[in-house]
DNA sequence: TCTGGGGTCCTAGGACCC
DNA sequence: TCTGGGGTCCTAGGACCC
């Protein structure tokens, strides 16, 4: 096997990508379903998506981010399921830690992806193969599969991991990675979707190759100030960082969306699924301790594009009692009521570091420097009824009005409880 | 019967200040 | 009285990722 040539030169980064992460922990859990097509995501009667869709499930054409109704015509077959979140996110940190065990130096991108930096010396002295193999077999241990990319830097790693799957390990040999890159289409990096890739083809630019010998000029025109970077990139040149594991998280923005599965039209509902989806932004705020000062809202017609608007508050807040208000006021600014609306979305951000906050003395003032209103302890109390019992235990009158339409998963919202 | 729900980052224009 | 230009903040929207 090569992973025993000579010794690796400079940085070693892996990147482990957890196959069909969602839909094998559910095959693991439920060991009727193994071997067959599984997909997790939204029901195809309330406008879902396919979220994951297990390997039995990818010869009928079945592929993330498709739409289920067309999922379902492609494999009617199929199991479905909503998907168990604290299940996976409990997988994931099991994974998680063993890269953690295997080297400090771990970028978690996602639930289901993390960059690893095992260059030989700075770690540990071992082969980088020889610990991707190991990681390998510990994660098949668990009960799922990952494949694993390794080579110079992210841009190399990434693309390596996408090679050969499921369960693959692709090795870019440092001094090879040119090579490995040129062939392929510029879609291939990071970074590069669509509208990129068509931006660069209408410049006769389509393999990575090509995009890393690209004059200064178009790269300028196409990344402006990121045209460097992006050579780099192309050319398997990139120099990247992966930090210590316990670097701070540092989230920019906490948000919340839902697609109605039947249209809302009255302003009344249009307001409480408002109220509703401020409420869970305040309780996932107050428990990851953020206060922000940014308010956005984000609205959608069943005919015609998306809408934001965002406003500055004079403080930064984890009180929906606060920030609804000003969301109502930002979504009566774009907002032709009338019109019916397929999503709506709440988000807060641009949450203030600690100290350097002043106060105002006309409003209360936490120990944080951020605003609440004198119905935050209520909210407070709610949040802890419902860690402990459950979302569905409490709730204001305008849930007991509207909720139930608006919560239940057969009337409005896609959001529901799992089919099994 | 196309297009969910979380995010991040960048750009561009207008307001405002010097 | 007419005027330029730079910097910064704010907002809307787009591109992209998993």
């Amino acid at each position: 096997m090569d992973a025993f040539f000579g010794a690796w030169n400079g940085p070693a980064i892996g990147l482990m990508d957890l196959d069909a992460f969602f839909a094998s922990v559910e095959q693991l859990d439920h060991p009727e379903w193994r071997g067959k097509p599984v997909i997790v995501g939204g029901l195809p009667e309330e406008r879902g998506v396919v979220s994951t869709a297990s390997y039995e499930a990818r010869p009928f054409g079945v592929h993330s981010a498709m739409s289920s109704a067309q999922a379902k015509r492609l494999c009617p077959h199929a199991i479905w399921t909503h998907g168990h979140f604290d299940r996976y996110r409990e997988m994931s940190a099991q994974i998680m830690a063993i890269l953690a065990d295997e080297t400090p130096y771990v970028d978690q991108v996602s639930i289901d992806e993390a960059f690893f930096d095992v260059t030989p010396g700075r770690f540990s002295s071992e082969q980088p193969a020889i610990i991707a193999q190991r990681i390998s077999e510990r994660v098949a241990a668990l009960g799922v599969t990952c494949s694993i990319g390794l080579g110079c830097n992210k841009t190399v790693a990434k693309i390596a991991s996408e090679r050969d799957k499921p369960r693959g390990l692709t090795v870019v040999y440092p001094g090879t990675e040119e090579a490995f890159l040129a062939p392929l289409p510029v879609g291939a990096i990071s970074g590069i979707g669509s509208s990129t890739e068509a931006r660069l083809a209408k410049r006769g630019i389509r393999t990575v190759g090509q995009l890393a010998r690209a004059p200064r000029r178009v790269l300028e025109e196409v990344f402006g100030v990121n045209g460097e970077v992006m050579r780099l990139r192309a050319a398997g040149r990139e120099v990247s960082t992966v930090s210590a594991i316990d670097a701070p998280d540092d989230v920019k923005s906490v948000s919340n969306e839902r697609t109605f599965a039947r249209d809302l039209t009255e302003r009344a509902d249009v307001e409480a699924a408002l109220a509703l989806l401020g409420e869970s932004v305040g309780r996932r705020l107050r428990r990851k301790g953020l206060a922000g000062r940014t308010v956005t809202v984000k609205l959608r017609y069943t005919y015609g594009q998306g809408h934001t608007a965002q406003r500055k508050l004079p403080h930064p807040t984890d009180d929906e009692n606060i920030f609804v208000p000003a969301a109502r006021e930002l979504l009566n600014s774009i907002w032709h009521p009338g019109l019916p609306v397929r999503l709506l979305g709440v988000g807060v951000s641009d949450f203030d570091l600690a100290g350097g906050v002043q106060t105002d003395l006309f409003c209360e003032v936490d120990d944080r420097g951020a605003v609440a209103s004198d119905k935050r302890d209520l909210a407070v109390a709610m949040d802890k009824v419902r860690e402990k019992f459950g979302n569905a235990s409490v709730g204001f009158g305008r849930q007991a009005r509207f909720g139930r339409d608006i919560v239940r998963p057969d009337k409005f919202l896609n959001q529901n409880k799992p089919t099994d």
